[in-house]
DNA sequence: TTGTACGCGTTATCAA
DNA sequence: TTGATAACGCGTACAA
């Protein structure tokens, strides 16, 4: 009955009785037909079951209506949500995403690039950690394949959908500050291969010397620590010092948060923890976290949207910051040694309200 | 200096002066070629920085290497997991992966399926709402393209990787029955258009039927319903006989958890609540969830397995279940009425271990 | 209004 | 060992 290859244009122009450039014309209303041919192709190919092979098209045309997008994991729902984004709009837009993750690998990064390549990617998003080094990305560019980052800090050559690290960085300086916090830590995971990372601990650093704050300890660890309570405890126990803990996203602050118990410490009277990213589940937590709130899923589709005005041509400026939010929460309140009546470690106030990257600039 | 336009194999055949074909044969160590002309052609494409147009390689090979997945959404991070499983085991057997979702519209479904297809994608990774009445997943059939379900329970025609929804349905019964509750309720979102949905309930009433338990109420809500907390809690109240209500997802159990108070009503006291899917973010709850618990990304992992074995030629045959655990929390205890003198709410043990299916079946 | 022929980038065939 | 050529499915220039 029904045959098991392919249907192509010229199985429906030969059923319609016609040469393969009408039938063409006719599908994709591109040229003159008579209404009885019209109705012949159209006929034929309802019954056939006629697609067209985007393969060919995309040979013919050099447009293969694909773009790549290149992110560290799915299973960070920060990022699983900007790929949300980002499928939607482009979706609309007749575009189809192409997706892959590197686990944080940099030499998957460029792999999983090359291939993109390969598949005649119309655009590319890229979440990765060195766009600045990435061959493969240099190679898009002289293929005049518009790129457009995610997360990343705007780089001098590319355009990127972003907060800014180091304002929201900053502001959370600000906070300590507002609490009475002097002696603070960063706590990072793949400090070295993530800008996003690097760029929150400058914008934390340097505000904490503009509030005359300690110089903020870097606390670099590894998925395992990360993972090993236990284990991340005993790193923290190396600075008793600090009484306040701002991690660089908001899954290293719920282990500090699981950890701290283990070296006899209670959040937050004895330490303050505060996240970045505002992922859904720190509103629902035990106590609440203290983070910096950010909206993945409009990254996705603002770096979607960059893309196709680049992908139509036009000029992809660099992009506006996108807003961010200062959360209050459970995890932040005054250090004990500095306000001794307030041992209920209950998180007490400061007399401005939280900050929100809005309140500066649209 | 550079071209702007693609470097094909044809320019580097001109470059390293011989024929197309010499070059296709070197580049794919597919044929014989001396040592001097491979060395020419090797070198001519790494400096002009060549790569193969995977088009114009679908186009001759009829060979994409290339699958499409559609899911729901990528916001709800069981997808998501599922989708980087898949993706990670496609990507070391060569094969990318075009990603799209529905948002749960089940149109959408169909449109997005329509397009993998005409992008030629040599397999498919679906959960929809209803593959059985899909007419594009019929076409794929037809094409000879394999189609591996996610998330749903077997069907006739198609292989599933999934847990036993009417299964782990069960045994949530089973856990009420032990608790001592016997009115309990089951909370549905979408309920018309999920299959699983529709499964665990079904699987839900038989056990407790099956344990001389009261018919569980079915209570349907909308997204809106399920996100706003004064609502859901309205839709609550008119079933307040009810001692234990089991939710089709992990997300809706955090809904209750969030609404209970707002009808006077205490978590696990007053009102039981056990979920669906195990997300991660409930062992960090302040009341830890009582859920069922999948391992999402293992269920991607295996589907892209079988979708594998399909692509090779292999017969893909139905799919064993995947284990589930019935995962203890602080949500569930036993009704107040049953148990007068255990006001504090604390979750008393059952005098049976929890149930994990790996016990019954390999 | 219609149809023929070419080219997109690739690989397989086949003759040299 | 090599290279010319056909074919994959499509859109389009051009001729009819």
């Amino acid at each position: 009955m029904t045959d098991r290859t392919r249907i192509t244009i010229k199985d429906v122009a030969l059923a319609a009785g016609c040469g393969v450039a009408t039938a063409s014309r006719v599908l994709n209303k591109s040229g003159p037909a008579s209404a009885e041919t019209r109705a012949r192709v159209e006929d034929a190919a309802r019954r056939m079951g006629f697609v067209f092979s985007a393969t060919g098209r995309a040979l013919q045309s050099r447009k293969s209506m694909t773009v790549g997008c290149l992110i560290p994991s799915l299973a960070n729902p920060v990022f699983a949500e900007a790929v949300q984004g980002a499928q939607e709009e482009l979706r609309s837009h007749g575009y189809q995403l192409l997706v892959a993750s590197s686990n944080y690998d940099d030499e998957t990064d460029n792999d999983i690039l090359t291939t993109l390549l390969s598949k005649d990617v119309d655009g590319l998003l890229v979440t990765m950690a060195a766009p600045q080094e990435s061959v493969p990305l240099a190679q898009a560019r002289a293929r005049d394949i518009p790129v457009c980052l995610m997360f990343h800090d705007p780089l001098p050559d590319w355009p990127s959908a972003h907060v800014s690290n180091a304002q929201a960085a900053a502001e959370v300086a600000r906070q300590f500050a507002l609490y009475g916090h002097e002696r603070t830590g960063f706590l990072a995971l793949r400090f070295s291969t993530s800008d996003r990372s690097r760029n929150r601990f400058d914008g934390f650093r340097a505000q904490c010397a503009a509030l005359n704050l300690a110089p903020p300890k870097l606390i670099e660890i590894t998925e395992t620590e990360a993972n090993t309570p236990s284990i991340l405890a005993q790193r923290l126990s190396n600075h008793p010092d600090l009484t306040a803990i701002f991690a660089s996203n908001d899954f290293l602050a719920i282990a500090v948060q699981k950890a701290a118990p283990l070296m006899g410490r209670h959040v937050p009277q004895d330490l303050s923890v505060v996240g970045f990213d505002g992922i859904e589940v720190g509103r629902l937590l035990d106590r609440s976290l203290a983070t910096i709130e950010t909206t993945p899923e409009a990254m996705g589709r603002q770096a979607a949207q960059t893309l196709l005005t680049g992908l139509q041509g036009g000029a992809m400026t660099e992009l506006a910051p996108l807003p961010f939010t200062f959360r209050a929460g459970a995890t932040l309140s005054g250090p004990r040694a500095k306000s001794p009546d307030d041992d209920r470690g209950a998180a007490q106030s400061p007399s401005v309200p939280p900050f929100t990257s809005n309140d500066k600039q649209g």
